[in-house]
DNA sequence: ACATTCTTGGCAAGCGTTTGCCAATTGTTG
DNA sequence: CAACAATTGGCAAACGCTTGCCAAGAATGT
């Protein structure tokens, strides 16, 4: 209104700049951004004015422009290893939710359970988000460690030196499910072993082995396995090859997998062979037999990745916050346990 | 090396900028940006020496400055209604990988099923995203084709007016439903809805009216139920109590519910009732019974529709480009499904 | 030898914000 | 009433890149 704009100005194509904002409020644009995001260093009566007129123009300040000057580009990366992975769902889901509250855009990845498409991610995301989820990471120790040192960082089911992380208790609900599996009677366990350079995976493994040998249990390995229900044929033929009783498997992909395949090889589930799987995905309370399972609350560890990684953006929050987080899991027995086959 | 850099050329902490690339490189910063994102635009040679310094530094360019300048963000947002539907996990996989292909982020938005939060990130999204990928869309037509009107667009499974659309082709899907349902006898067939502003149930509710009416079958409608299997226990009530001897249900999440109700209720699948779901989601092959379901190539209505959408925002690609693509669908029969009953 | 056209690289003006700094205005104090 | 502090708004310089424009030099034609 009193200040001098160049073009006309009802053009309707182009958004509403700040500028834009500022000449019908009659301020400068400085003002409009103080107004809008900074309020208290600002007239409440010009913030007034301001917050009209942005949206009579129905103004949406560029996220890119903002980043640019301020540095920060309210964006964070969340790499998985297999975006149709349900185990992933819920984690998605959680760190969605946390990083709406925040204000923060979520861009997800998926990077094939690849090394390489990580370290790509993670490059590309050094300038376009302001931090990053990594979720099981395929990295080395090495390659992790340097990620963290050049941005904020986060991971999960993955520990590191640097960056703070949030686990799943493996170890112990390994050792729940051994129990449970003894109990019943099964002397001779076999783990059925996922991907080659899982964390998770090596975590379990030694946690079964250890646990095995204390109770003085017969083992077997086998494996690796893609972490897929497809692979599960392979998987249900070597175990039963092995002469175990009872199977403690991965993750719930590869245990349903195994289910399809022993039924239909007619190998009754539990009676003549038990199988516990974990993640408690979504599936796992219908298939046939309801699995025996693991579950953590898979949710709530998106939201606290989220937290940890937020505290570390912003200093102020960064009160008291723990470099790594182990989430709680618990065995949740359906039916595809059972008692040992009377021979 | 021949220019002014005023501070210390190694800050190890910040990133390397283009001007860091152009000193390195002898060149100014036009041709940098040139030789990387414009080659032939410059001697070869010369880009040579550019890319060479650029990897020396370690050179990421900031798609935010980049956008800034360019006016595109090079990234796609993809709004879900809710993204723990394991319907959507192959839409989002497919969208990825195109976008990928093409060297765009995907932005993953989770509109929790509501109109309002579908709006409001259309909102933000319109500076952040140089597109939308809008899927189930529970807006008015007047509002989607608002939104079509401001900023590209491309629905999936809800036609509009102004947006080109991907649809999967659940009429003819819902027909194959009858005539198999027909086959077997049934002439009591019960409608299971899903949410209310759903266009694709209405869709398939009104060839489901159409066709049964067309062979003379007596029809029911239950619902609107929420698409998840928790709602599957008053569904499967409720389609008991209508006397149907099948029912097609509006999905697969609903329709796993039902089956999981009446195996709790004694009821059998399928010599008591029949069930047919739809999206041949993950889970529905190992559920119990495995369950006859409307499959279409998902991912590939991913693909598509980013397809689509790249060929709006350039129009170099735009050549012979459909604005509606419909995907196909075949029944596929597995075990919830079965003669009518002899009463 | 000169005029003309390409090719190639540099200059500098943006793109839409944020933010450090200053100036004007108003309020408070001795 | 002078002196000072606090509040508020504006100016202008970044932020890192793209791109229109121009000029120098090379290549071609006459």
């Amino acid at each position: 209104m009193s200040t001098h704009n160049k073009a006309e100005p009802t053009d309707r194509a182009r958004p509403a700049t700040i500028r834009d904002v500022a000449a019908a409020a009659g301020v400068a644009t400085s003002t409009v951004s103080r107004a809008l995001s900074n309020p208290g260093r600002v007239n409440h009566l010009t913030r007034a004015r301001v917050v009209e007129a942005a949206e009579a123009l129905d103004y949406v300040p560029s996220s890119q422009a903002r980043g640019l000057s301020s540095g920060r580009t309210h964006a964070v990366a969340l790499l998985v290893p297999d975006i149709t992975n349900p185990f992933y769902f819920d984690i998605i889901r959680g760190t969605q939710h946390q990083l709406k509250a925040a204000g923060y855009t979520q861009l997800l990845v998926d990077t094939e359970e690849s090394a390489e498409m990580e370290l790509d991610a993670l490059r590309s995301m050094q300038r376009a988000a302001d931090g990053v989820i990594l979720a099981a990471s395929r990295l080395t120790d090495e390659q992790l460690n340097a990620a963290a040192a050049i941005q904020p960082l986060v991971t999960f089911n993955r520990a590191s030196a640097e960056a703070p992380t949030v686990v799943i208790d493996t170890p112990s609900a390994t050792i729940q499910a051994m129990e449970h599996l003894a109990s019943l009677g099964h002397r001779t366990v076999c783990y059925v072993s996922g991907p080659q350079n899982s964390w998770s995976d090596s975590m379990r493994w030694k946690a079964f082995q250890e646990d095995s040998q204390q109770r003085g249990l017969q083992t077997h390995r086998i494996g690796p396995y893609a972490p897929k229900t497809t692979s599960g044929a392979a998987a249900a033929d070597a175990a039963l090859r092995t002469g175990s009783t009872a199977c403690i498997v991965f993750n719930d992909l590869l245990a349903i997998g195994m289910l399809q395949r022993f039924a239909a090889r007619g190998v009754q589930v539990p009676k003549d062979i038990s199988i516990v799987g974990c993640d408690d995905i979504f599936g796992a309370d219908f298939c046939h037999p309801p699995l025996t399972t693991i579950a953590s609350p898979t949710e709530q560890a998106g939201r606290v990745a989220v937290t940890m990684l937020l505290s570390q953006l912003n200093p102020a929050l960064a009160a008291g916050t723990r470099r790594v987080a182990v989430m709680p899991t618990h065995l949740r027995v359906r039916e595809s346990t059972g008692s040992v086959p009377q021979v």
